[in-house]
DNA sequence: CCTCCACAGGAATTTGCGGGGT
DNA sequence: ACCCCGCAAATTCCTGTGGAGG
């Protein structure tokens, strides 16, 4: 900044409203673009509750960044609002699965997000109870407040125990519940999620199916222009959406990130001190935001894993080829240095190895077995799926 | 194709935590 | 205030096996 009238008093030179380009931020339906089929497939399954009748139970799958949550949280808003005006209390909990993965975490983030203890009397404490408690307390609330409860399951191929499937798919048939009913909306990555269910659940959870196809280049570009209203009046240059476009579809389709790119193409026109958001930044843009879903991935994870994934920096960026694959043993040496140096106790090898294959089932590393001759046994090899210097930098921040 | 063993990974057990019940 | 319970994380114990060299 070379003048200080600048520090704080000016607006904005680039952004006008920053918020339309955040993830998190839901738009009104006219701006849910080339989504109305899909929209009108979720409604029709799930319309029944709006006068406090049972809704289908539906799945819906798609790969990431092609709007299920979005469309499920628009929609479960909507149902929501229509049915207050009939005077059928609907309430709406979204479980991201990836955050809570067993059955008693997924019951106590129910329960909690239905609570209200002035209502209700009843609490939900985060630990102390068992899960079978967490249980006779979600259908206590659910019968005390509600018509009709609606349970958005996000990334429920994350889940490691389908029993709360069962519970939640069979409680008005049980009669753990009475007055009430409850719907469930799964979210899944996966296409062939489905199979890996038993048949009762199956059978129950996917009463209607739905499949998100991936965003072409001309959505992309249209939900982009929808949003560019983000960006001040004629500072966006004209190539700048169809490039962006372009690359994120090129990739995935996904919408998320094309939106997280298109930002971060601001953010560098920002730092130039650029009055113009230029196609030149776009491919710097598409860098930063790969890093910034690393970091973010890596961030969520428990502060060994993170210890190991230096470890395992540390032990690459040692060799000269930059391909090499390292035994868990000396993973598991090089982890127990960057414990002395962060001053905590290693964890016991055991434990490390299920880290690892932890790390490997989220594609942070890579593993395979090699074997090492006769007498000399076999053993698992690790590399990092990404550079180790944006490995090591993820890991310190946060 | 067989062999051999260090390591992989399943199962049982312990530890730590944060609540209820009394 | 005390003890006890259930869960998740970590540890301990132990058997089974992947795969290069023979």
């Amino acid at each position: 900044m070379s003048d200080t009238e600048s520090f704080f008093g000016d607006p904005d030179p680039i952004f006008a409203d920053k918020e339309l380009l955040r993830v998190s931020h839901l738009p009104e339906g006219d701006r849910i673009i080339g989504r109305e089929k899909e929209l009108g497939n979720l409604a029709n399954a799930i319309k029944d509750a709006k006068r406090g009748g049972t809704p289908n139970n539906v799945l819906i799958y798609g790969k990431t960044g092609t709007g299920k949550s979005l469309c499920s949280k628009y929609i479960t808003r909507d149902l929501t609002e229509a049915a207050a005006d009939n005077g059928v209390h609907v309430d709406v909990a979204y479980i991201d699965c990836f955050q809570d993965s067993t059955e008693t975490q997924v019951v106590r983030t129910i329960a909690k997000s239905f609570n209200d203890r002035d209502e209700t009397g009843v609490t939900v404490p985060v630990s102390g109870v068992s899960t079978s408690d967490y249980y006779r307390r979600l259908w206590k609330i659910v019968d005390a407040r509600l018509d009709v409860g609606i349970i958005i399951l996000d990334e429920i191929d994350k889940l490691e125990d389908d029993n709360i499937l069962m519970q939640l798919s069979r409680a008005a048939e049980a009669e753990k519940v009475n007055d009430s009913t409850l719907g469930i909306i799964g979210i899944s990555n996966k296409i062939r999620y489905k199979e890996s269910l038993n048949e009762r659940v199956k059978s129950s959870l996917s009463e209607r199916d739905l499949v998100f196809p991936p965003y072409d280049a001309n959505q992309l570009r249209a939900i982009l222009s929808s949003r560019a209203d983000a960006f001040r009046e004629g500072v966006l240059d004209d190539e700048v959406i169809p490039k962006v476009a372009a690359l994120a579809a090129k990739e995935h389709g996904d919408a998320r990130k094309a939106i997280g790119i298109l930002r971060y193409t601001g953010e560098i026109a920002d730092e130039h001190s650029d009055d113009r958001v230029r196609i030149e930044y776009v491919d710097e843009a598409h860098d930063r935001e790969e890093e910034a879903r690393l970091a973010e991935l890596i961030g969520k994870q428990p502060e060994h894993s993170k210890y190991l994934l230096q470890g395992l920096a540390l032990q690459i960026q040692q060799s000269t080829d930059p391909d090499v694959m390292i035994p868990s043993k000396q993973v598991y040496s090089a982890y127990e240095v960057v414990c002395e140096r962060e001053g905590t106790d290693p964890l016991k090898i055991r434990r490390v190895r299920d880290l690892l294959s932890e790390l490997a089932f989220l594609s942070l590393i890579e593993q395979d077995r090699k074997g090492r001759g006769k007498g000399k046994g076999a053993h698992t090899v690790n590399r990092l799926v990404d550079a180790p210097e944006l490995v090591v930098e993820a890991c310190k921040s946060v």
